[in-house]
RNA sequence: GGCGACAUCGCCAAGUGGUAAGGCAAGGGUCUGCAAAAUCCUCAUCCCCAGUUCGAAUCUGGGUGUCGCCUCCA
């Protein structure tokens, strides 16, 4: 199993720290709205890694934490003008909601930022103590110049952040690049007591004492977007190590952006979408599939076009179970065996940083093999067993009966309006039987023109979506 | 200004030294009253230039182009 550590900027071979098990923290959403989906790229992506890894038989502890104390937060709840606890829980639910809805597998632990305050505040004091902490203005500080080796992850160097352009000059910090530990609170803000007055703490010391407490000093995987390298990841590196004196993490992940038609997502275009919208238009698959069909460390652009191509792929797996029947002899099919070969080279692909487009070929050609009338019965109904196995490890299929119905459609139907439909597929076919090729023409036409689809197959005429 | 990534068929996308996976689209065949569906088949020498090597999409140097981070945005 090779990982490519952003640390190291080179796959190493994955050995985690105790056997058999494996601690993965990813970071979670800011609740303050519905997340979009760009934020579902990693949250899609790091449960295929955790589904992985379940498979291949690891004890997997997964971490998620929900910032629910935030400036965004904040200026969430004053737009609705609510509290902002209504905001948190509003949107707690949401994504809950809207992970369950794409499949992902909740986490082993959700901790929220609110209900690990003591624990920072005793952890902040500790970096005070140690040398790390100043205090200024009322905030506290975390001095980067004390640790020897501050940008080792983004591979920043002290001199070129303060050479940045970017970087604000703030007179309360010594260095610019010194980040807030603790923020003092406006009057109206939510704040808890400290050594340092009345505040919040800052959000880069609150995935460190949350993965701390629930997964020890030191862990094995630590994920989330491109962008939270610097300075979010950098810094919980900083505080981390300067208290443990250990390595923070072994191995740390980090997915590339999603763009729209081309362009970074942002509001001022106009061009976000949330998960829950994209889920009305696209099965929950759908969506996995495209985000898989790319290697997760390279960008992405998401447009109708590229969804629509996906939507048509993900149909040949369908195609290929309803060809073998699955939904009726799903049992038979089951228990007749895997295609060994091809499972190997599955776990091959996924075994080399997480290869999901190249582990899709493998599943495009057991839908092939599982469609294909010329093979065996047996090797079609293995095929399709196989499929379905390393489907369900890519985290597919959590609906599997339901989308192998076809004919969806009818379904929204109630009684009389199926009574008629029929109705008219019967003169339609009275009509064929008449060889009145004009009316049967008009009549599938003008069905047509209601958005629903005729289709003669050899079992009689049927309607489609 | 500093740091970094990427450039493979019309589109999406694997491939890190041994002779280009897969998906979509397209073209052709079968089937069909027609259409659709289904099914079978076909479809690239890898941005440019120079080099290393028996051999490079894969390594090195240069060029061009696109993009990201340096702003508590995944």
């Amino acid at each position: 199993m090779k990982i490519f550590d952003t640390m190291a900027k080179k796959k190493r071979v994955f050995i985690p720290k105790e056997k058999g098990k494996v601690k993965l923290y990813v970071c979670g959403p800011t609740v303050y709205n519905y997340f979009h989906i760009g934020n579902a790229r990693p949250f899609v992506f790091f449960d295929v890694v955790r589904r992985f890894f379940l498979y291949r038989d690891y004890e997997v502890t997964f971490v998620q934490n929900l910032t629910d104390i935030d400036d965004k937060i904040i200026a969430q709840a004053q737009k609705e003008g609510v509290d902002i606890s209504q905001i948190n829980q509003k949107y707690i639910q949401a994504f809950f909601d809207d992970t369950k809805a794409l499949n992902i597998m909740p986490a082993d632990e959700n901790p929220k930022a609110t209900e690990y305050i003591s624990q920072m505040i005793k952890f902040l004091q500790e970096l005070q103590e140690k040398g790390y902490a100043y205090e200024s203005g009322g905030d506290l500080y975390f001095e980067v110049s004390k640790v020897a080796d501050y940008g080792k992850l983004s591979g920043k160097k002290l001199e070129d952040l303060r050479a940045g352009a970017r970087v604000e000059v703030n007179s309360a910090k010594k260095h610019p690049a010194d980040f807030t530990l603790w923020k003092a609170s406006k009057p109206g803000e939510p704040s808890w007591q400290s050594p340092w007055g009345a505040g919040r703490p800052g959000w880069h010391s609150e995935c460190v004492v949350m993965s701390r407490d629930l997964l020890g000093e030191s862990f094995d995987i630590h994920g989330g977007g491109i962008d939270l390298i610097f300075p979010h990841h950098e810094n919980e590196i900083a505080q981390a190590e300067a208290l443990s004196g250990e390595r923070f993490v072994n191995f740390w992940m980090h997915n590339g952006f999603l763009n729209i038609q081309g362009q970074k997502m942002s509001k001022s275009l106009n061009n976000f979408f949330t998960a829950r919208d994209i889920l009305k238009k696209y099965d929950a698959d759908v969506i996995r599939l495209f985000f898989l069909s790319k290697h997760y460390r390279t960008t992405i652009d998401f447009n109708e076009k590229i969804m629509h191509e996906t939507k048509v792929a993900y149909e040949n797996f369908l195609s290929a179970l309803r060809s073998v029947d699955y939904s009726a002899k799903r049992q038979e099919i089951d228990s007749c065996g895997l295609l060994e070969e091809d499972v190997a080279t599955f776990v091959i692909a996924m075994e080399d940083d997480f290869n999901t487009a190249k582990a899709l070929a493998v599943l495009f050609g057991l839908a092939k093999l599982a469609k294909k009338q010329s093979a065996s019965r047996e090797i079609r109904y293995q095929a399709a067993a196989t499929l379905v196995e390393l489907g369900k490890v890519l985290g597919f299929f959590a609906d599997l009966e339901n989308q192998l119905k076809s004919v969806a459609s009818e379904s929204k139907m109630d009684g009389m309006e199926q009574k008629l439909l029929q109705l008219l597929l019967d003169y339609r076919n009275f009509a064929k039987s008449e060889k009145n090729w004009a009316l049967a023409d008009k009549i599938r036409d003008d069905l047509q023109n209601l958005g629903l689809r005729v289709v003669d197959t050899k079992d009689g005429s049927k309607i489609e979506s």
